[in-house]
DNA sequence: CTAAATCTGCTACTTAGGGCATAGTTTAAA
DNA sequence: TTTAAACTATGCCCTAAGTAGCAGATTTAG
């Protein structure tokens, strides 16, 4: 990739500001940038990983894709990960695992560096500092999936619809960040049920007045009902 | 350890056949038994990960061990991971994640490696390569988490008990191996669901001529109807 | 700026799954 | 070998969750 003075110190910084990189050398970095081209991706472009993805890794710069799967005879989509700044995807095909049926799809416009799989590999056998800091990177996300999974296993829609609200909710000022601005089939994609479902639930909060939403938006008005909800299931 | 020849050779044969310890000079290996020490558990020997198995990682030479989450309330049980020879767990606790509340049992008696954490960080230290193997150890496992919470979440309990039964059947001989001798306790937990819901279904399975059962044993009678079962949820 | 597409809120209906109880059976322990 | 504990097989009932459909609001695209 080409770039003047002011992009190239740009590109330095965003690398600098990610775990994944840090603690490399800054010609490493350089190199890095060398096989990279900087793409940028529209909100809602959909990508399978068989065809595309199989052949480039990703590494997110800004914006938001989420990683999901879709089962077409019931028309549902299973959100796995929220993945933004500083994520790389997809780490499977780095290394020649076979694809899972998932497709990437961006939430809103993103941009990111895009690598072919091969320059990654050979870039990779030359900084294995990256390669330890990458295991770390997929335990991290490992570790979101299972307790995704424990939660989907054992709490009910509700329960788990107050996790999602708050994990994702600023605790000062109490706004939704992050899922925000998302449909309500997206939430419901991302704790496993239907939109019709996941109304219901967002409906009676409402109605309790633990919560209040207008405009894509979700506030939440009653924060520690929502904490205790979840903490009587995790006993 | 100390240890004479025969055990020293059978030792040595356990860990070449495990790809994590695959490529790895004899010097590494023998320095790992050298920090190792060869436990073994009872059937139904139970570990929590915040305390035991905190600081110390396991390397399983035979047996069966069970990763799971237990629901006080409900008194429900979801398994994550049955691990078998040539499985090390936990990971995580390895690279400093706090713990998950997550419990080990052994199934039946196991033998198995046993490493403090500080110990098996300064051996990793000297062998990179091994990193190498566990971040592909590692992949290999988050794949298996990522489809069973998409099998839970797209699919009905009887879909999820005819996948269950086809991944653990012999091609030959139509046994179910490896989940034989499991209570229907324990195959409920593999699949997240009840043991009550699970038996209503296995009766059903039974009723159709689908399967036999008899003595914690489960014959297939009829694997292509399971396949087309799951192939048809798949699609 | 308008038309089309998508999203939201709500209703009514259906059902799979889980709770609970009980009786019979097998396994393990004393 | 006997006894206790654990497991299996079933019933009934109830509820959470999914399905379908629709009208009105909102967003997007042409």
């Amino acid at each position: 990739m080409n770039l003047g003075l002011e992009k190239y110190r740009y590109f330095i910084e965003q690398l600098r500001d990610a775990e994944l990189f840090r603690d490399l050398p800054l010609e490493a970095l350089n190199e890095f940038l060398e096989i990279a081209e900087c793409t940028s991706w529209a909100k809602k472009t959909c990508v399978l990983d068989t065809h595309y993805s199989y052949y480039k890794c990703y590494f997110i710069i800004s914006g938001k894709v989420k990683t999901y799967c879709y089962d077409l005879q019931k028309d549902r989509q299973l959100t796995l990960y929220l993945l933004k700044k500083n994520d790389l995807f997809d780490v499977f095909s780095l290394y020649g695992h076979t694809p899972c049926n998932l497709y990437y799809e961006s939430l809103t416009a993103t941009e990111m560096f895009a690598v072919s799989l091969e320059s990654m590999q050979k870039w990779m056998k030359n900084y294995p500092k990256f390669e330890k800091m990458l295991l770390r990177y997929v335990l991290s996300k490992m570790k979101k999936i299972q307790e995704a999974h424990i939660d989907l296993a054992l709490n009910d829609t509700s329960t788990r619809l107050a996790r999602l609200l708050v994990k994702n909710m600023n605790r000062e000022s109490f706004e939704i960040e992050l899922i925000n601005e998302l449909s309500h089939l997206e939430l419901a994609a991302m704790i496993g049920t239907t939109r019709a479902v996941l109304n219901r639930h967002l409906q009676e909060f409402k109605q309790q007045g633990i919560i209040e939403t207008g405009k894509r938006q979700i506030r939440v008005l009653n924060p520690s009902w929502l904490e205790s909800k979840i903490s009587a299931a995790d006993k």
